[in-house]
DNA sequence: TAATTTGAACTGACTGGTCAGTACAAAAAT
DNA sequence: ATTTTTGTACTGACCAGTCAGTTCAAATTA
């Protein structure tokens, strides 16, 4: 018999099951949100019968719930990984900043639909895993926050800064404008948006070259 | 129910029945999204029948599209004169671009039910009212473009930047600021808000005051 | 080696409830 | 007199979640 029940290891096969449904139920909910889309469309488009999703997940709520938790943490850890790849490297936290935006951009252009749907879910209210959200997004955002309150410190930014107001602005920026690249300029590559995203970053906008 | 039948001035009553019906969706769709939200509670909401709702929209859809053409109009309407306010005033394109990101922000203020619902739908795909937001997204969008690109004209901007990114990123800037502060510092003054972004904007972050 | 057993994983028809939209007669407002 | 609103009742589609039964690979036995 094994005891292949399912602690740590974890069997093959339920993996590549859960795997399956975590693929059809993001692009689903990124496209239509979560109360429009339907188990039983999760299901058929992940291959599977409809028992199946709750052989694996005791509700939807809950498959959408680990969906994100599963999301964010890819996302929180490509963030710190490249602040601290720049710190490394001897980079300055301007560096950490934009290889952090750079981070943000490869991510987004790697699940595009993750993206989408924790857009649209994020500033929900009276909603079943909303507190799951607020974690998980604090958990991202205090990456940025932890790199401009570094930099403030070392007195590389102005100590007048509001760090948390920053921090939000900056996910934002890179957010929308990463969305917006998506739908609606697929054809850019990446290093372009980076680059207009540096410009903005570093106050180059304004006429002096 | 309060009767007090409102001397209709100039608003017939339909048209204030219609009002009310809005401001009952914006909010319960703000917070549980389209499909998770009842005719029956928008119409309990609202202090109206059932009926009324289909007496006044052709269904729940059409109802949703109206509020976003209502919704978005106002904040472009409010952008465009910003914009004109500041050129009146003889200012340059910096500050056109700092009194749109306080309009933003004004709008936000007033309208957080909205901006959520809005920010909520714009990147979803294959929805009924999609073509309706992309048109209106549009409207907004191009008023800070139009900006920008008076701004490279004029050499007040270098004509590197990216006009259209550069625009989304500014949206996504304020947007996702604006959206913290009301969820979670809710106490901050506009104008302090205003101040951290426009710190961002002029690239006033790092070091030298 | 082959036959048998085990149980985790999976299936899909079914149930109970929900909800958009309809119907319409009577009441209220203008 | 006409427009608008009300309230109640209804329909038919849709959908989350259930459960009795099936599958099959690995483990056990012979």
């Amino acid at each position: 018999m094994e005891s292949s029940s399912a602690r740590s290891g974890g069997s093959t096969r339920r993996e590549a099951t859960r795997q399956k449904l975590y693929e059809a139920a993001v692009t689903l909910i990124a496209e239509q949100g979560f109360s429009a889309t339907t188990v039983d469309e999760i299901a058929e488009r992940a291959g599977v019968a409809k028992g199946t999703v709750y052989y694996n997940f005791a509700s939807k709520s809950v498959l959408f719930e680990e969906l994100l938790r599963h999301g964010v943490g890819l996302l929180t850890a490509s963030l710190k990984e490249a602040a601290e790849a720049t710190a490394r490297a001897g980079g300055g936290k301007v560096d950490a900043l934009d290889a952090m935006i750079r981070a943000g951009l490869v991510f987004i252009d790697r699940y595009p639909a993750f993206t989408q749907l924790y857009v649209a879910e994020l500033w929900r209210t009276n909603r079943a895993w909303q507190s799951t959200l607020m974690v998980v997004r604090q958990e991202a955002v205090a990456v940025v926050e932890g790199v401009l309150r570094e930099g403030v410190a070392t007195g590389e930014f102005s100590d007048e800064i509001d760090v948390q107001l920053t921090a939000a602005a900056l996910v934002g920026m890179v957010l929308v404008a990463a969305l917006d690249w998506k739908s609606f300029q697929p054809e850019r590559s990446l290093d372009d948006v980076h680059a207009a995203l540096s410009r903005l970053l570093q106050g180059r906008v304004s006429g002096r070259v």
